[in-house]
DNA sequence: TGAAAATATGAAGGATCGTTCAGTTTGAGG
DNA sequence: CCTCAAACTGAACGATCCTTCATATTTTCA
């Protein structure tokens, strides 16, 4: 959590007992579940606790109001993403970009695939809530780790790499969104995913410095790009 | 309009004299500026009705109830869209596949940023719509466009024309909607959609069939491609 | 011009929803 | 076991909101 919510929007208080952490944990899947099965705009106060099996008045002492729980749900969920994410960086330090494309793709489609209904109505509920902050929290840390990542690869190196990063990340990231929205079958999602892999190396490719025959980028350490915040 | 909106969704009467079309525009156009101004939230009938300089009362001679509304407001707009869409195919016919690339990404882009808060503001309230039928009639519209135009290009040739395509426009519309959500600045906006476009040429590049030293295609007809209904 | 059709009005009904709070139950620590 | 704080309850209130319909106004056209 890079930055904290805006202050109309942060929870009430935090658990200190075991039950109480069990009550939130079932306020979050039942508002997931209503979600799922009523749409954004049949998601009530009341039917998220009923389904919870606690009382209105419970969720009230966590969030000040239903958008607040929103938030805290959407931004549980971009965390998760992120820190995925960020694994996934970690772990191609140094590697070939073919193959953090590979696994960035793979990656954030696992991420987003694990429970589709959920992800789908996530994309939902997100509607009129002030999450520009929360974004743009989440597109700071994966950019910053895939900045780095790249910087690290064994046989490529960038002029902008801020740019090329924003380029495929945003890319990336629209892409899998704009399959979920299409609600494409299976077999040609997967097919467009496997093109999407094409398309990123085949620009990488592109973009990338000439190789200096030979000399290749300094990997002994890890380069640790610097955070840019976007004002 | 490929496919009439589901029953529960149609209007309820089309304008027969002057001042209904002009009624009904108005709804439309106060529909976006509340939807701008207050968000899809508090989007109410009475607002919009209001707004429009008309009664409650006249929406509803139009519109069975709000969703329905919605739902046509939508329409218009994808109408539109793959209008311009088809238009620029259109216009492209048996070009490179770098200007055709280039067109498309343009025409989309100003398709979206030609009045940006209408283009957010759609994208909101889209949410809890049954546009499932609406968006596939759409993509139908711009993939067979888009096919017939790649099938005509001057300078290259698929092997799996609807996987390309599909894969194209995918990352395409995905991408400006990332650039929307993620509330970038214009010159990083532009920055990134220059690069979609390199990303897109670079793609096509990659996949395209070795040409066949001097045997151009024949171009001396336009090739229509067939319909392809994604059961 | 006059009647029928189309269009517009807006107060009122009915239903739902978010939020509160006075009171009860449960768990932790001494 | 006792006490206090934490956690939980749910009926009730107030605020909107969607939709209807009986009525009024405007346009068309014979």
């Amino acid at each position: 959590m890079l930055t904290s919510p805006p202050p109309h929007l942060s929870p009430r208080k935090r658990p200190r007992q075991a039950r109480a952490t069990v009550t939130l944990d079932a306020i979050f899947e039942a508002t997931i579940q209503v979600l799922i099965a009523d749409g954004p705009r049949r998601l009530t106060t009341t039917r998220v606790a009923e389904r919870a099996g606690v009382s209105v008045g419970t969720m009230y002492q966590y969030f000040p109001h239903k958008q607040a729980l929103f938030y805290a749900l959407n931004e549980r969920y971009l965390d998760l993403v992120a820190d995925k994410v960020e694994a996934t960086c970690r772990a191609q330090q140094g590697g070939s970009v073919r193959d953090m494309v590979k696994a960035l793709v793979a990656t954030y489609w696992a991420a987003k695939t694990e429970r589709v209904e959920v992800t789908q109505a996530l994309y939902k509920s997100v509607v009129e809530l002030d999450n520009e902050a929360m974004i743009e929290a989440f597109a700071c840390r994966v950019d910053r780790a895939t900045a780095t990542m790249f910087a690290s690869a064994a046989d490529a190196a960038f002029a902008d790499l801020h740019t090329v990063v924003l380029t495929l990340l945003t890319s990336i990231f629209g892409t899998v969104r704009s399959v979920f929205e299409r609600n494409l079958p299976m077999d040609e999602a997967e097919a467009v995913l496997r093109q999407l892999v094409v398309m990123c190396v085949a620009y990488l490719d592109a973009v990338k410095l000439p190789s200096d025959g030979g000399m290749a980028p300094d990997r002994s350490r890890t380069v640790e790009v610097p955070v840019h915040d976007a004002a």
